[in-house]
DNA sequence: TCAAAAGTGTTAAACATACACCCATGG
DNA sequence: CCATGGGTGTATGTTTAACACTTTTGA
C-alpha cells in the first residue's frame, strides 16, 4: 500500500518578546485561504532531511539550520483527499536574519507571516495539533539542547536569553536564579563588550560556547 | 509522490534480569534469514495506531498495550527496493503473559524470539539504529513515564522494580536510595501480602497506583 | 535628576548520593 | 544453623526557590 508523503515544518523565531511560528496562507484547495504550516510533498528519491532543507529554503532563504524530527502524522482523515502522511520537523531561525527574505516563492500560498504561539489563527489540517506537540517538546528539552541559542544573535545579553526561556516556557523566571543557573552551567563566554544604543545602563554581552556545552553534556 | 508505508515495532520485555527485544527471523527476501523488528505494511484506510495494534496482536496475542511513536525513518536507501517509509513504535509487554503466545502467524517470518538488548544479532535494514534510538528515549523518560510498570506483573516486589530500572539504565542502583525515591514519589500501594514460594525471607508486594501517579505528574 | 534596566547574596527546603549492618525465612 | 535476599538511617553535598535593593547610564 502506498501513501502520499509530505513534510511540514514548524519554524520558530523570537520577536517582540514572543515566541513566533511562521505560517503560510494557502492559495489552493483544500483549505484555500486558511493559514497552515509551510509544507510540501517530498520528491521521489529525495531524502526526507533534504526535503526539509529545501522547503525551509524556499520559504526563508536560509540554509544549514538546526532541525529536528517531531514525528509522523498519518491519520486517514487528516486530509480531505485521503491519507497524506506528513512528517513534522521543527526549526529555529533568527528573526532579524530572516525578516527581509520571507516571501512565498510558489503560488500555492499567498503570503507567509509570523504569529505568536499564544495567538494562532485557526489552522488547516491537524496543524494546530502538530504545533502543540512541537511546543511541548521544545519546553521539555529546553535545558538539554542548544535550541535557545538558535533564537539569538551571536552576541546577546543575559536578559535577552532569559526572555527566550520565558517565551518558551510561558512563565516568568527570577532574574537572580536564572543568572546563577546559567553561570553554573558555564557554557557561556563572557565578552569584553557591552550593548550599544540603549538609553540606560548597557548590559554585558555573551556568546554561546559550543565546546563547553559538549563537554558538559558528555559528547559521544 | 507516493511511498510504501510500513510500521516497525520495538517490543520490550523483562526476563532473566535483562531488558529484551522481540525480533523475528525473516523468511522472505530481502534480508531472508536475517533478524529484524516485527513490522508490516499499513493497509489502505487503516489508521497507523490501528496497524501497530494489529501487528502487536499478530505477534503476541496481546491487546491494549501502552505504545508510543518513536518517529519516521524514510531513507531512500534503507530498503533495497527503494524508499519504504517506516514509522517506528515502541511497546512493552509482560514476559510471562506473552511467552506461550509468541509464534509467527504469517509465513513471512520463520520464528520470533527475545534477545537481550545487550546482545543483539546483526539486524536487517536500519533496525539496529531504530532500536538504539528507542532505547535512548526509554532511558530519558524513565522517571516521567509509567513504562517500568508495564514490564511487571500487577503485584511486584521493590527488588523486581529496581531490576527493571537497572536493566533499562544499564547500571546498578543503590538499594536504599532507590527505595527512598520510590517511597518519596508515593505512587505505589503497599499490599498486605508477600511473595510466595521463595526459600528466603519473603518480600512485600506492591501495586502501581495510577491515580496517585497522575496527581503527581499533574494531569492535564 | 530621572527613568530604565543591570547587576548582585542569603537562606531554607528538597533532593541526590554514599555507605553497612541486622532481620526473617525456608531448607 | 546457614544461606539468601529483605529491609532500614544518617550525614553530606547539590540543587532549587523565594525574595529586594543598589548601580550604571543616557537623555
Amino acid at each position: 500500500m502506498q501513501t502520499h508523503f509530505t513534510i511540514d515544518c514548524v519554524i520558530y523565531s523570537f520577536n517582540e518578546g514572543k515566541l513566533q511560528v511562521l505560517l503560510t496562507e494557502r492559495n489552493e484547495y483544500p483549505y484555500k485561504d486558511w493559514w497552515a504550516l509551510p509544507g510540501f510533498f517530498v520528491d521521489k528519491n529525495e531524502e526526507m532531511e533534504g526535503a526539509v532543507k529545501r522547503i525551509l529554503y524556499e520559504h526563508t532563504g536560509l540554509k544549514d539550520i538546526f532541525m529536528e524530527q517531531l514525528g509522523a502524522f498519518a491519520g486517514v482523515k487528516r486530509h480531505p483527499q485521503g491519507r497524506i502522511l506528513t512528517v513534522a520537523f521543527s526549526t529555529i531561525v533568527k528573526y532579524d536574519d530572516v525578516k527581509s527574505k520571507i516571501k512565498p516563492m510558489t503560488s500555492y500560498m499567498r503570503q507567509a507571516s509570523w504569529f505568536p504561539v499564544t495567538a494562532l489563527p485557526e489552522l488547516a489540517f491537524d496543524h494546530h495539533q502538530i504545533i502543540q506537540q512541537s511546543l511541548q517538546k521544545l519546553k521539555n528539552n529546553i535545558h538539554y539542547s542548544t535550541a535557545v541559542y538558535e533564537f539569538l544573535p551571536e552576541k546577546f545579553t543575559l536578559t535577552q536569553l532569559q526572555q527566550v526561556y520565558e517565551a518558551i516556557l510561558g512563565k516568568e523566571l527570577d532574574k537572580r536564579n536564572f543568572r546563577k543557573k546559567i553561570a553554573n552551567d558555564g557554557f557561556l563566554k563572557e565578552l569584553q563588550e557591552v550593548q550599544k544604543g540603549v538609553s540606560y545602563r548597557a548590559a554585558r554581552l555573551y556568546k554561546f560556547d559550543k565546546r563547553k556545552f559538549q563537554k558538559h553534556v558528555g559528547v559521544e
